[in-house]
DNA sequence: ATGCAATTGCAAATCGTTTGCAAAAAGAAA
DNA sequence: TTTCTTTTTGCAAACGATTTGCAATTGCAT
């Protein structure tokens, strides 16, 4: 899952159609987000891209995250305790386990517990729009 | 499920056996969730704290909620944009669906699911702490 | 009733995130 | 290119939910 996205997704011309300008920051914050495989959250965007670029405001990793988030080309997960941390939302679908101890977020996918979630909101007369689903461990 | 809380939970027995002192906040805010099958959040365990006493601080509710969740008396629970919501850790566990529409919490039970949760978790290595299932939908 | 530690209400602080605003940059048009 | 208009930026201040310091109050064991 992690270390196989599909394809480097391209944030630029997603921006274009969006008709919105192609800003220096928003290149390099966009960049980070295409090129990485793991959940970073703003403040650590905002470290990644002020090596790029010191110039680059937390602000706008807020706004550049947002703003994509609304595009659909990232995902928003608000794992318990922390702040809300990103992903290119290329890919399958997966959820998420995530390490108590290390903090290290795990992605799995399951077919079967997908399909049940269906059925479940079926029964109750619901379409489900999106979910939520997260483990919460340590290693065994 | 909601509705057919096995019993109300003696929260003061609880609290005694905690070590800590039964006041009068306590008593009022610990009655409320005692006595509710719903899952209010801070601001509205206030509200109906104040129609009961007048005295009582939000403050208060939050620190009662928190040392009810540390007993593992109350469960938290941090749905998608809005501010945390508590209910009574009675009863069998669940997880819940949530109307976009409407904000209604609708408790739902799936043992395949909890089932396959646990052989994700092994398979990857992992034992289950605790987890969020969590479903966002609207009637259909 | 007394004494002291635990708890409270209040106000101020905190954390992650959003926002107003004036300055800077994008990019369409000339 | 230069000009023009609009969007975007960085900064600082505001934000909502929750936590905290502190002095006053309370619970409760003696
Ligand atoms: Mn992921
Ligand atoms: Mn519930
Ligand atoms: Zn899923
Ligand atoms: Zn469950």
């Amino acid at each position: 899952m992690a270390g196989k996205k599909n394809q480097k997704p391209d944030y630029e011309k997603m921006l274009r159609k969006a008709g919105v300008r192609i800003t220096r920051p928003r290149r390099v914050i966009v960049d980070i987000l295409a090129g990485t495989d793991d959940h970073p959250d703003a403040l650590e965007i905002f470290r990644r891209a002020s090596a790029v670029d010191p110039g680059i405001s937390l602000s706008t990793v807020y706004r550049t995250t947002k703003l994509l988030e609304g595009l659909g080309a990232i995902h928003r997960h608000a794992f318990e305790g922390g702040p809300s941390r990103f992903e290119q939302a290329q890919g399958e679908h997966h959820d998420h386990l995530i390490d108590l101890d290390t903090g290290d977020v795990i992605e799995f996918k399951s077919e079967r517990i997908e399909q049940l979630q269906n059925e479940i909101a079926e029964a109750l007369g619901y379409d489900i729009i999106h979910h939520r689903l997260e483990l919460y461990g340590r290693k065994r």
